[in-house]
DNA sequence: CAGTGGTCTAGACCACGAT
DNA sequence: TCGTGGTCTAGACCACTGG
């Protein structure tokens, strides 16, 4: 057996054997090669591995830690991210990071609109930060969005103040890393992988109404989807 | 600038430039270390990088190559494998690497099952394996499932030869890494990131019909999912 | 057989976090 | 200030691939 697995799988008895809570830290890097006999880049490999499976994860400079339960989410259901957090024992947390209004350069081919809003918002479950995104929408037809308050359901804004519907929705999912600007905000090391979700939400018109990205740890999320 | 993040955007300028054509060899660790006067560790973190990023793969001992574009793949559709690689321009191959009757201990909750089917198939994309997969049914209600063809669409046979209609799916999918086990089927180094897809599927009466693990190469594909 | 990638050693320096 | 994690050097051996 390789030197970096056996150390991987001591790691890994002893998360399974509760000697580490959820969500508190693994013994240090040091430590762990003295225990060993190895060097760090070794015991390193096997951290790394650990976090590729979804069983810990660094947090910049502060150390390892044991990943808390996966939020299990249906990308395919109108669900609002606290009810759907709240159920699953999780307390939810939504941080405005700001607010622009942007001319519409890069959408051009998607949104019909001259100037764009674009949001961006940090997503947390038990103050961990899992989520960030960047949201788009027309700001002539939300003209105000910024005066409300942005760090709950922008799909209720919508609803409530604007009387624009979703109706439907298309998600492209893939596996990646966060970009660095996002790294930073979710105090994350660069090279952290993610789950990339793009998506685009229409109404009754099929008028596209936001244009989304959402970049998710990879280790906190669970998506199910149904078909037929 | 780091070290190994100029490595990385000195091959991303490679591929861009179209230097090196999808599905090519990158130059080697040694030669990369020696154009940068570094040293091998430091050219291999940004290659696993890369690989991270989704831009590049390794395939075990022969090298690193640049990815092809990926499958766009609806997980919530009765789509055919075949059909849908060749819309995208790919060529399909399904090999199937082993067929087992086993006694029903593992899915006791699921199954009511007293014994099932245990298939193993590889699937390729233009003769680059992406994805392996199990599959489990009950072994009395398809019966002499193991004398037909498997190396295509499952779902056909059950329809035609076990009069056997899929109505309804269910997924969950997550990041993980592949196992051991499949990573030699794929060829692939162990600890190489997967998206992981666990598929039960149910007929008219809500029986369950079969249930599936998939595991993708994250590099592979990418998924569409709508909504509403 | 030469060259490659996979693993490993034994150090080092720095920036940042905790205290 | 001390310990930590993030990055990096300069080697090494082995198993395997490809010619």
């Amino acid at each position: 057996m390789l030197l970096f697995q056996e150390i991987r799988n001591y790691i890994l008895t002893l998360l399974q054997q509760d000697e580490i809570a959820t969500g508190s830290k693994l013994p240090s890097e040091r430590a762990l090669q003295e225990h060993f006999n190895s060097t760090r880049i070794t015991v390193r490999e096997a951290l790394i591995r650990l976090e590729a499976e979804g069983l810990i994860y660094s947090q910049k400079r502060k150390g390892w830690f044991v990943t808390p339960h996966k939020l299990k989410w249906h990308p395919a259901t109108k669900v609002n991210f606290y009810e759907l957090a709240k159920q699953q024992g999780f307390t939810a947390q939504t941080r405005l990071v700001s607010v622009n209004k942007i001319d519409n350069i890069n959408f051009t081919d998607i949104f019909s609109a001259q100037s764009l809003y674009h949001l961006q918002r940090v997503r947390s479950l038990d103050n961990r930060a899992v989520m960030f995104e960047d949201i788009f929408c027309d700001a002539q037809r939300f003209d105000g969005l910024n005066k409300h308050s942005l760090n709950s359901s922008i799909t209720e804004i919508m609803a409530k103040q604007y009387a624009t519907n979703v109706v439907k929705e298309q998600s492209i999912i893939s596996v990646t890393v966060l970009p660095d600007n996002v790294c930073e905000m979710l105090e994350k090391n660069s090279g952290t992988p993610c789950l990339k979700v793009v998506r685009q939400r229409f109404d009754e018109q099929q008028k596209l109404v936001d244009h989304n990205i959402e970049y998710w740890l990879h280790n906190a999320i669970e998506m199910i989807v149904e078909g037929q």
